[in-house]
DNA sequence: TATTGGTTGTGATATTTTTCACAGCGCTAT
DNA sequence: ATAGCGCTGTGAAAAATATCACAACCAATA
């Protein structure tokens, strides 16, 4: 049902970023199998991928990164820049943004909300950073479709009901939270604790498999 | 392949950590339905994936959760207490830190290392932080298996490469940038552009659904 | 004791995603 | 010309993953 699939959309944003890296190399074309290589993918992939967004190459010289890039960025991005909100000025918040100031992307943190009285009403790092009364009003007058969800545990679903009250519809949360939201509203959980028990667990399995090869030697 | 598929293991984490709630609020069973419902899955789901570790509950009562949580914790954790390092004690790197603290679980952060030198042979939230220059002899002595990347994209691939060299196995990695790394070392990337865009695509479908279904109404 | 009701565990089936494999193409070199 | 090469686009097969659906189970109840 859903127009594409997750997988696909995760590589089609990783192909174009190693596009760019290609392009402002002063590469003009590449090969799928080359594509494939530096985003650990396969060329079977790649090929069927770019199929999926309808775009295609030429046989000889491969794909002209160029217009791939406008192509990949027209299926993937908003027709205008995509403002998103900030929710939570805390640690992770902080870092957030400063971390989006260096990068100029089509994604643009428009403001940062937090209730603490120290920090509102002022700028971090240039942000504006609100109280979080202004939220909801503030989504409202801008339009705006997307939050980044840094706020305490506790406080994460009543923080996202608030969201989703008030017109959003994708939700970046770094809460270690399940959000229950009515699925109007696309909720993308960045679950730090779940990536690093995953890590621990290959890494242990991949230390096994070395061991075990060992073994056999 | 594998012994497990990336989902499944997923999904077993996440229902531990909502087996843990469940259980500090006093609940002692628990049928897959609920389950399901709490972890964003489904009951047969829930049932395959606990069949897959060799879990058994009762017809009558479902799934014991202290039982259950315990043969989770087998199942995903490692038999000592895992300790991980920090590589890049940045806006991200503290704010990391100061997250780990919060949390007592069995995985704790041992150290951080980072280069700069207004932070080195210092704590930072009571997490000593080293030159980087230990960083490698520290892995060896301490066993360390998993390490968590957080240092700017420039600096990415020669840190990871050190990190592999000194014997990590894993590496959970927050810079926007594509490890290449011998297959003995699992990768997990945490990459926030890419989580942003995805949100944001899926955010403007939704959108673009509610408001289809306004048209048909 | 027999019936009912609601659950688990799991074969069987359906769906999704990946991989295979090759026809067909356009450039190059002869 | 035309043969050869290495690539793309894609149908078809395979593999992985999710869903269905039901026998077997057992406590509660009549
Ligand atoms: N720090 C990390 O690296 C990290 C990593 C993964 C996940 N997380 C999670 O991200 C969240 C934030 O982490 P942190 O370290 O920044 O915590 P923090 O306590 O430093 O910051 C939380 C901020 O949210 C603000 N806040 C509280 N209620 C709010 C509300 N209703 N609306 C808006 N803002 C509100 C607080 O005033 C505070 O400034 C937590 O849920 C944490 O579990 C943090
Ligand atoms: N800040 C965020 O929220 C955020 C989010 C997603 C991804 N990231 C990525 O995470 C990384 C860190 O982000 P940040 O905001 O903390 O950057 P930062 O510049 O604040 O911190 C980077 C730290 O790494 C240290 N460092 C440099 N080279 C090192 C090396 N070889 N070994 C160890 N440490 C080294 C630096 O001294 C610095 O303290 C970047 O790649 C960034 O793109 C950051």
């Amino acid at each position: 049902m859903p127009i594409i699939a997750v997988k696909t959309l995760e590589r089609l944003i990783l192909y174009r970023r190693q596009l760019l890296a290609l392009f402002s190399e002063g590469k003009r074309f590449v090969f799928s199998h080359d594509l494939a290589a530096i985003s650990g993918s396969t060329s079977a992939k790649v090929r069927r991928d770019l199929m999926e967004i309808g775009y295609s190459g030429s046989t000889v010289r491969g794909y002209e990164i160029k217009s791939l890039i406008r192509s990949l960025g027209d299926f993937i991005d908003a027709s205008k820049p995509l403002s998103v909100i900030l929710v939570g000025a805390g640690d992770l918040g902080k870092a957030i943004i400063s971390y989006f100031l260096e990068r100029r992307e089509k994604l643009v943190i428009a403001a940062a909300f937090d209730p603490d009285a120290g920090k509102t009403d002022g700028l971090i790092r240039g942000c504006p950073c609100f109280h979080t009364d202004r939220m909801q009003s503030f989504i409202r007058e801008n339009d705006i479709q997307v939050a980044i969800l840094a706020v305490p545990a506790g406080e994460a679903r009543a923080a996202a009901a608030a969201l989703a009250e008030a017109g959003i519809t994708g939700i970046l949360n770094y809460a270690p939270v399940r959000l229950e939201l009515p699925d109007t509203v696309y909720v993308e959980n960045r679950d730090m604790c779940m990536a690093l028990e995953k890590t621990a667990f290959y890494a242990r399995a991949s230390r096994e498999r070395v061991t075990m090869r060992e073994g056999f030697s």
